[in-house]
DNA sequence: CTCAATCCCAACCGATTGAGTTGGGATTGA
DNA sequence: TCAATCCCAACTCAATCGGTTGGGATTGAG
């Protein structure tokens, strides 16, 4: 999808050409190509020369509808599902006031997601940096700067 | 977890109590019991007429800490882990752009969870609400004649 | 017209995970 | 002593998920 996305307003990119840049096979592409395609996410054309494409500029689709679409309706429990049709499997939940909890977590999840749009994970090209094999290294006290961002 | 919130004050409850209470085999509660007592959250006394009790009081749980003791470091995706200490096994991390994504559902789960504590869902008893009317489920249908049974 | 490139689609596989089970202790109050 | 209780590791079993296989259908180019 983010490939998708860098290549947006360029034609059709192949599976083969996106499978090689994320270096992830082929097939498996494919399906999750399609479960797109039929989400109105992406767009195809056959035959040579086709390929996928985005059916809207990146920043017009939201992280949620994608994620929706590609994992099904967030539900960090069954019983606190997003989607309306099975809205309880559960059985238990009458009597479970945890659901209150797994609501609030779905809800705030949702929001994480609906708050960012597949440009904001698109690259700006050239911040690719090649990674170092120095794993276990350098940054232990690392508690996650990033925590102010929420936006 | 939230029987013994309920039943916190009142001494030790045994497993067994627990799982009439909840229908739950009681050798699988064994199991929750002492993950939460290796994480500080429940004291055991054995014996007869032993059992498990609280050792705060629930308004000072966090369901964060009950989480994370049960399930593990919180991480939507394994490159997104709360524990520094396997920080990424992802080996992609690098060039994976949505990272970022991950991070800040992880965030908003943590922030969920942390702003709720087990005191919120010990019910009162007997104010257990019938859901919510809620806006936008006109049709309940047809299927699961599953519940209702309310209280 | 033919053929290679491409999308389309369903069924299958295998490792991991999580809920739950089994079985054999160790402690302690009555 | 004995029953009630916690302690703990190893196991089973089914669902899920990342990925594979194997066959079409469509289309542009030569």
């Amino acid at each position: 999808m983010v490939q998708l996305g860098r290549h947006y307003g360029r034609g059709p990119a192949s599976l083969a050409e996106i499978a090689a840049a994320e270096d992830l096979p082929r097939a498996y592409l494919e399906q999750l190509a399609f479960v797109l395609r039929d989400a109105g996410l992406v767009a195809s054309t056959r035959g040579a020369h086709g390929g996928y494409e985005l059916r809207r500029p990146p920043q017009d689709i939201p992280m949620s509808e994608i994620l929706r679409a590609l994992e099904g309706p967030l539900a960090p429990m069954i019983c606190a599902t997003d989607a309306p049709e099975h809205a309880d499997l559960c059985g238990r939940t009458a009597s479970c006031t945890v659901n209150l909890l797994w609501v609030r977590v779905r809800d705030a999840v949702a929001g994480a997601l609906d708050g960012m749009t597949l440009a904001e994970l698109v690259p700006p090209r050239s911040m690719l940096v090649p990674l170092e094999p120095s794993a276990a290294a350098p940054e232990p006290t690392s508690n996650q700067p990033l925590e102010g961002a929420l936006t």
